[in-house]
DNA sequence: AAGATAGTTGACTGGTTGGTCTACTGAGCG
DNA sequence: CGCTCAGTAGACCAACCAGTCAACTATCTT
């Protein structure tokens, strides 16, 4: 077989790079390409749109990041522990991120998912099944967390969107307001949200 | 003094119905104006620019949602029944727009926030600062748990915007998967991240 | 009635958009 | 060598974009 190419990847990572910076709306198919390197024909060769594009480039960042999730989410650390050390991970990444481009980009999966919702299914369907996958690995923290009784979870499905939908939520504030700080905060909230005994000396 | 006319009124009405459905950067100042049954002269005589007449709009709602929330977290009403009954009238909002526009809206300053933090200063200061005011009900709703003793809160103000992203990232959950109940069960996040005592029979 | 002022009109510009199309290139196989 | 075929090139298109402008109109004041 003939040539082979790394154009496919590099227009994916490249649109990624813009969207999660900027936004899907203003990310356009030329400067996809010009940072890609690439001319029109050889995007709409192996994409047919740019909201197919799109779709696989979140898959394509998925496929990246799972080994990683499935580390930090290993059943042979602590529950209550792999919070933590997801937490501190993604302010550790976004951190760095902000040095590089000035801002604090939250969560590509929500940004573009909240953004194309209304109008595009083929994004948000790949969007939504993307935060189903990491929903799981919060869902079975939580269930070993409650089996361990270290927290009281008897719907650990619930408890863990739940979670979920108030660390994107914190991550989108600290976009807006361009603070890495709040979610250094987040490690103490995700445990109230969880239900974790206090270590306070306060009573009442 | 000669002519009056509603026609600012009438474009920021329809750049906020436009952008709230979609999203700012699908949002045309053609599609604005058409809605708003203006020409484009008659925009950019009241409005220099598109980001202007968003953060036009912005204020404008918010003027429009003032009384109401001041009433919602009326002093009178005891803190924790104010959050119950924000987040169900909010619920009740989102249910009734989903009917008639067939989708999950969300909240605007969210979504338009994240999507232009990294590009419109006007904008993002904008959102920013309606953000902090409705932070502030919050607030003084966990000051006052916390002075009846309903709730632990010794710093009011992380307490409130750990709830206030929670709640926005949940809003966001409930736009992306255009599923109204993730609100429903809101009330319990939120009591769980007030650090309110469950009433449950259950022991650990 | 006259004039000042607030608001309206729509044609126009120059650049950008997503997307199409045809001609080309180069690596590997027989 | 020459064929095949994955991948590349870039000109081209119609629609659309934000924004400009000079002419126009309606209403109030005097």
């Amino acid at each position: 077989m003939p040539r082979v190419s790394d154009m496919k990847k590099r227009l994916t990572d490249a649109a990624l790079d813009l969207m999660w910076e900027n936004s899907y709306g203003t990310t356009s198919v030329d400067a996809i390409c010009e940072r890609a390197g690439a001319k029109k024909g050889s995007f709409y060769y192996f994409f047919k749109s740019k909201s197919e594009l799109t779709a696989a480039a979140l898959e394509a960042e998925w496929n990246k990041n799972k080994a990683n999730m499935d580390a930090l989410f290993s059943p042979t650390t602590p529950p209550l522990e792999r919070f933590n050390r997801y937490f501190d991970y993604v302010h550790d990444r976004l951190a760095e991120l902000q040095e590089e481009c000035g801002s604090i980009l939250g969560c590509p999966l929500l940004s573009i998912g909240s953004e194309v919702s209304t109008h595009d299914k083929v994004v948000r369907d790949t969007v939504d099944r993307i935060l189903d996958r990491k929903i799981k690995y919060f869902e079975s923290a939580i269930r070993d967390a409650h089996s361990q009784r270290l927290i009281v979870a008897p719907d650990p499905e619930a408890k863990a969107r739940a979670l979920f939908a108030c660390y994107h939520g914190t991550l989108a504030q600290a976009r807006i307001q361009n603070d890495v700080e709040l979610l250094r905060d987040f490690k103490h909230v995700a445990m109230d949200v969880l239900g974790v005994k206090h270590v306070h000396a306060t009573s009442s």
